[in-house]
RNA sequence: GCCCGGGUGGCGGAAUUUGGUAGACGCAGCGGACUUAAAAUCCGCCGAUAGAGAUAUCGUGCCGGUUCAAGUCCGGCCCCGGGCACCA
């Protein structure tokens, strides 16, 4: 039995090495358990874990352990998202090739996870620049290919002129490219695509069925911007030709005064042939920036083309102008104007003297004023005005005769539109997963076949800073057509990283499979029970791997719909009100910390500080709280032992005194609440302060003999059990010191003894007039008749009702009562 | 501009489910014990105002409402944080 301090260094590494030698955390399938697969997103092996990490792992874990505890067979996996970008800069600055500078952060920060004592199953673990990993993404994107939902298109990106590379739209600052500083070029390149829009309906609407943050199930719904209308063929004046255009407001069709087409628009390039003025106007919009806080901003210009739209209804001629804000990548690349009913429309109208037409009218009821065409256009809703048979219908039953007479006639169809666009996987980079695509000598794309693969990236490369060296790399690109034995040449771009970071949570389920994908393993994990990480990826990871998991479905690789069940979003970690960053300089490293303080203290730490998805400000005096707090914990636990050992013996509930019985309610009431927090509402810190306060009353209750001591034991075990998930190396030591054979690791989660919840008196709060003037204490079981009676007749009380008439009294059993005068 | 969150002590935060004791727990601060001293530890105080105290009045961004009772529900505003951003 040991007497010594709180020594976190030794007691955190006699416990990890415990975990690891009896290889806790591997598991297996077993269909007779119950599973739970816990998964927080993998990290970028930047070169050292920073404080979202921990907080964001520490959140796994605790999740992972209190569900172990309760006997489920808990998968938490941990791996590498190694490709991106950042090697490539890290490269260039240390002469170091990206795949050296990737394996040596993994390896550090591999130990440092594991100094944190995080319960993985590092059997698992997976790198996603690892062949073995990214071979069956290419594996994959053959049949994608196949299929069509892969396929290569010429688009507009941004590119950068010196790095001669494609930038994506966060890396443009002010038009420059963020390296270079070179003048970003618009320029159209062949790009690869996968075609996400086919499952736009399908991905939103299995949102609603996932127990995710609604917040982030408004923000997918948003980015995928389902929007219901009609397609409508308006005529080309002298010309059979049609302009397409997209509407969501056919019911303002009547009130069309122009029509817009984007710049790339056929009919605008057509006439700018013979128009030197209106090619220098659309040279100009294609080269203005595709930053999008810019483009609200920018003036809205156009020019007339001199061509005039005929209306499908009406047979009036309106004039077409190409506009600077009409998008080719959205609905058709054209619009019809109805200025009167939209502000857009109407300040273009304006700037150019463009007739206004009003259609509509606020519907009766509504307030009229809304509706003043002299200072804005008016958006709203209503019944139709000016439009012929159309007249006196609301906007909705408009919607549907105007829809339905263009459809007849052959000039319109309902037509569903999505904001979302097809996913560009392609990248002009050098580190990733390389696309397994050869071009022949003919020109033909052919996928490469599954026996040739993986279609292996050279790691030992020097970056000089020009674009990817795949390109200058003759071994590489030098192939040969297996059909044809023609030379062939390699594709050099590589897969967006956001590729791998899409499926990697099902390979973990079927980890070293070397001739699957996946196999029936996965089955049994997933989905996903849990998912934590950062709001940041509420979008795009999020996005993008609900949609591969779909894809893997459909190819057979999975039988579920969705990836992740539950989501958790993690917030921010700040300090001094700011988010830590480099840039800021307000970063705490981790390690330090763990140095002085030992790894369960900031454990301790950053569970306490904030509920997990509120931003969490750092505090260094917080932490040393934390330290205490263990510390006394450890003297309370050291002082028991002390004592000798407890005589096991029943405790007859019976024979308790009131002092006592207290105490074991208090005991027994944190059991309840600490195993809701984790269990159910996930909020951690109130859990924590529970056990803190029961640590306080173990502080304060006297030990006068045996059956004291008893009780104390309890409360020590029980406390050391509900902080187990939370700091469990110093709980491992606990729990041997205080006398139990078995290990912690392998010891259920305690249940509350609901007998000795049950109290023999409650205090009642008693109200005059909803003003809180006294508490007395009552029988449990007391009556409502009773709990008035004392009330009535405490002495503060009686002061205020004195002289008064009760004109009502509201009783709510074992809370209070309120004496309305 | 549109869509989400959120405003509670000096600070981080609590008050869950179904409206029912506002400020749990911790940090900081103040006072005391122990110590030659410091650290550590232990005990006490800690929203504002008045009072020796018991206690009273006010108090959860602002204004109004519902209710016996509102941090919590309803209506209107103000401020902060985040996301989207010409989507026809």
């Amino acid at each position: 039995m040991t007497t010594a301090p709180y020594n976190p260094a030794a007691i955190e590494h006699e416990a990890q090495e415990y975990w690891d030698q009896h290889r806790s955390f591997c598991v297996s399938e077993d269909p007779d358990r119950e599973k739970f697969y816990c998964l927080s997103m993998f990290p970028y092996p930047s070169g050292r874990l920073h404080m979202g990490h921990v907080r964001n792992y520490t959140i796994g874990d605790v999740v992972s352990r209190y569900q172990r505890m309760l006997g489920k067979n808990v998968m938490q996996p941990m791996g590498w998202d190694a490709f991106g970008l950042p090697a490539e800069g890290a490269a260039l600055k240390h002469g170091l090739p990206p795949a050296q500078w990737t394996r040596e952060n993994i390896a550090y920060m591999r130990g440092q996870l594991q100094r944190l004592g995080f319960g993985y199953d590092w059997d698992r673990e997976l790198a996603t620049c690892d062949q073995d990993y990214y071979r069956w993404e290419q594996w994959f994107f053959a049949r994608l290919l196949k299929k069509g939902l892969a396929y290569k298109k010429s688009a507009v990106v941004n590119w950068d002129p010196v790095d001669q590379t494609v930038l994506a739209n966060e890396q443009v600052i002010d038009g420059k490219g963020w390296r270079s500083g070179a003048v970003v070029e618009r320029r159209e390149i062949p790009q690869w695509f996968l075609r996400i829009t086919d499952y736009a309906d399908e991905l939103l609407a299995e949102l609603d069925g996932l127990e995710w943050p609604e917040s982030v199930k408004i923000m997918q719904r948003n980015w995928i911007g389902r929007s219901e209308g009609v397609e409508v063929d308006f005529g080309i004046a002298g010309s059979d030709e049609v302009l397409r255009i997209y509407t969501t407001r056919p019911d303002t069709l009547l009130g069309v005064s122009y029509m817009a087409v984007a710049a790339e628009h056929p009919l605008a390039v057509a006439a700018a042939a013979n128009n030197p003025e209106l090619q220098a106007f659309l040279t100009e919009c294609q080269q203005s920036a595709v930053a999008e806080a810019v483009v609200e901003t920018m003036d809205k210009k156009g020019i007339a083309l001199g061509v005039n739209a005929v209306h499908p209804i009406t047979g009036a001629e309106v004039p077409v102008w190409v506009a600077n804000f009409v998008l080719m990548s959205y609905g058709t690349g054209a619009v019809m104007a109805v200025p009167a009913h939209d502000q857009r429309d109407y300040e273009f109208a304006r700037q150019y003297g463009l007739a206004i037409k009003q259609v509509i009218k606020p519907a009766a009821g509504d307030d009229e004023t809304q509706c003043d065409l002299a200072s804005a256009a008016f958006i709203e809703k209503g019944v139709l005005v000016n439009s012929g048979k159309y007249d006196g219908l609301s906007s909705a039953a408009a919607f549907d005769a105007i829809a339905n007479d263009l459809e007849s006639a052959g000039k319109g169809s309902r037509r569903v539109n999505y904001r979302l666009r097809d996913w560009l996987i392609s990248r002009q980079r050098y580190w990733g997963a390389p696309i397994p695509v050869i071009t022949t000598a003919d020109g033909e794309l052919k996928s490469v076949s599954d026996s040739e693969l993986p279609v292996v990236l050279p790691e030992d490369v020097q970056l000089d800073g020009s674009g990817s060296p795949l390109n200058s790399m003759p071994h590489f690109l030098e192939t040969t057509d297996p059909e044809t034995g023609q030379p062939a040449r390699r594709e050099t771009d590589t897969f967006d990283t956001f590729m791998e970071s899409s499926w990697y949570y099902a390979r973990f389920c079927s980890a070293g499979a070397t001739d699957a994908m996946l196999d029936e393993r996965s089955d049994y994990w997933l989905p996903v029970d849990l998912y934590i990480g950062g709001i940041e990826h509420a979008i795009l990871h999020l996005l993008y791997a609900r949609f591969f998991h779909k894809l893997l479905r459909d190819e057979g690789l999975v039988t579920s719909d969705e990836p992740f069940k539950r989501l958790l979003t993690q917030g921010m970690v700040l300090k001094d009100g700011a988010k830590m960053s480099k840039s800021l300089g307000n970063t705490v490293d981790p390690e330090g910390l763990i140095n002085d303080y030992g790894a369960d203290t900031v454990r301790l730490f950053t569970m306490f500080a904030a509920p997990p998805e509120q931003s969490l400000e750092w505090s260094d005096e917080g932490v040393k709280g934390a330290y205490r707090f263990l510390r006394r914990l450890w003297d309370r636990v050291q002082e028991h032992i002390e004592g000798g050992d407890v005589v096991a013996q029943t405790l007859d509930s019976a024979a308790l005194d009131t002092r006592q019985k207290e105490f074991r309610k208090l005991i027994h009431d944190a059991i309840a609440k600490v195993s809701d927090d984790i269990g159910r509402r996930y909020t951690f810190n109130t859990a924590i302060a529970a056990v803190m306060e029961l640590v306080n009353a173990v502080t304060r209750y006297q030990v006068r003999d045996e059956v004291d001591r008893t009780i104390v034991q309890e409360a020590l075990d029980n406390i050391v059990l509900m902080l187990a998930p939370i700091t469990p190396h110093i709980c491992h030591s606990l729990w041997r010191a205080l006398g139990h054979e078995g290990s912690l690791i392998d010891t259920s989660w305690p249940h509350a003894d609901e007998s000795a919840r049950v109290a023999d008196s409650v205090t009642l709060v008693v109200q005059v007039n909803g003003k809180l003037r006294a508490r007395i204490d009552v029988p449990a079981g007391a009556s409502k008749e009773d709990a008035q009676q004392a009330a009535l007749a405490d002495e503060n009380v009686q002061r205020f009702i004195d002289g008064k008439e009760i004109r009502k009294v509201i009783v709510v059993p074992g809370k209070l009562v309120n004496v309305v005068v």
